[in-house]
DNA sequence: GCTTAATAGTTGCATATACAACTATCGTTG
DNA sequence: CAACGATAGTTGTATATGCAACTATTAAGC
């Protein structure tokens, strides 16, 4: 007998459950292991940063708003991040030659280097946090992630 | 058919899985979106210190470091979510009758109040955020989620 | 009882994000 | 081509977190 929505939502004043989607307390726990153990084997990068540079890797030479745009992230936070990034010359900030408005971001052969580095440390806790779990379950559960994440996306309150 | 593990992980660069993860683009969309929606109808609160007040709804008078371990968070978070807390008048900081190092989180009845308005404004994002998800499915991804932050605060090197 | 260790909480510093205001540049339109 | 609006980025302010150093108080061991 599983639980139907109407179960979950008609307890008293538990909100536990809407609230663990909320706070994502397993996002942040191994995001937070992960920095740690970057700043432990002294990788100077961030989990955050480290999305830009996957998103480098898939595809180089991105713009801040293309990267503001693959990564979820606001154009703010980008412009800081890749300030950071370019502080430890992990990517390059050229001017796009026909755009003056436009930076273009490109990775470098440090970068690189640093995201398969990094790689192995975020696939070994990756399988810690999945210990137990079924490669099938936790398909679901991705899936499932990003249908609540398209979900929140198209509502029409959302323009920014 | 189904992917496993090794077929995700074995990507060449791609970290996108572990990287959903990692981020909690789910989590951090519907914080967003929550802590938006409490500004515009000027409700003076976030979902982080909805947090506290939801805990404290389950049982009342807690300490910070009681709330502290029920939050999953950091006693430097604590002292400042409840400094917010306080300054709204949410909640009182009584200091322990027997033990001058400890504090006691009391709830005022404008904090209960306040959590009760909150309530319906979750609600209403939760079921946006599980549209055309399945009670079953989000049982699912509820048990797997708490599964996974278990998995990792068992890890043999998290002692704090 | 005194010393030492453990516990509870606070605070400073760094990172990251949201949001809004701002600058600079490009495109469109008349 | 001048004016206007759209677009790309930057920056200031506020909130939240991690981490480490710190104070204050209590508990334990001798």
């Amino acid at each position: 007998m599983s639980k139907t929505i109407d179960d979950i939502m008609s307890k008293t004043i538990d909100m536990d459950y809407s609230l663990y989607l909320v706070n994502g307390y397993a996002s942040s726990m191994i995001n937070k292991l992960l920095n740690r153990a970057f700043k432990a084997q002294n990788i100077d990068i961030t989990t955050e940063q480290l999305t830009i540079l996957n998103s480098l890797c898939k595809k180089d030479s991105q713009s801040q708003h293309s990267l503001s745009t693959n990564t979820f992230k606001g154009k703010g936070s980008i412009t800081r991040l890749i300030d950071a990034l370019v502080k430890n010359e992990y990517v390059h900030r050229i001017s796009h030659p026909n755009d003056r408005r436009t930076n273009i971001i490109k990775l470098t052969s440090k970068g690189s280097e640093l995201v398969e580095k990094a790689k192995n440390i975020i696939e070994k806790y990756y399988r810690k946090a999945t210990r137990g779990i079924s490669a099938k379950e936790i398909e679901i559960m991705q899936n499932l992630a990003i249908k609540m994440h398209d979900n929140l996306l198209n509502e029409d309150n959302i323009t920014k």
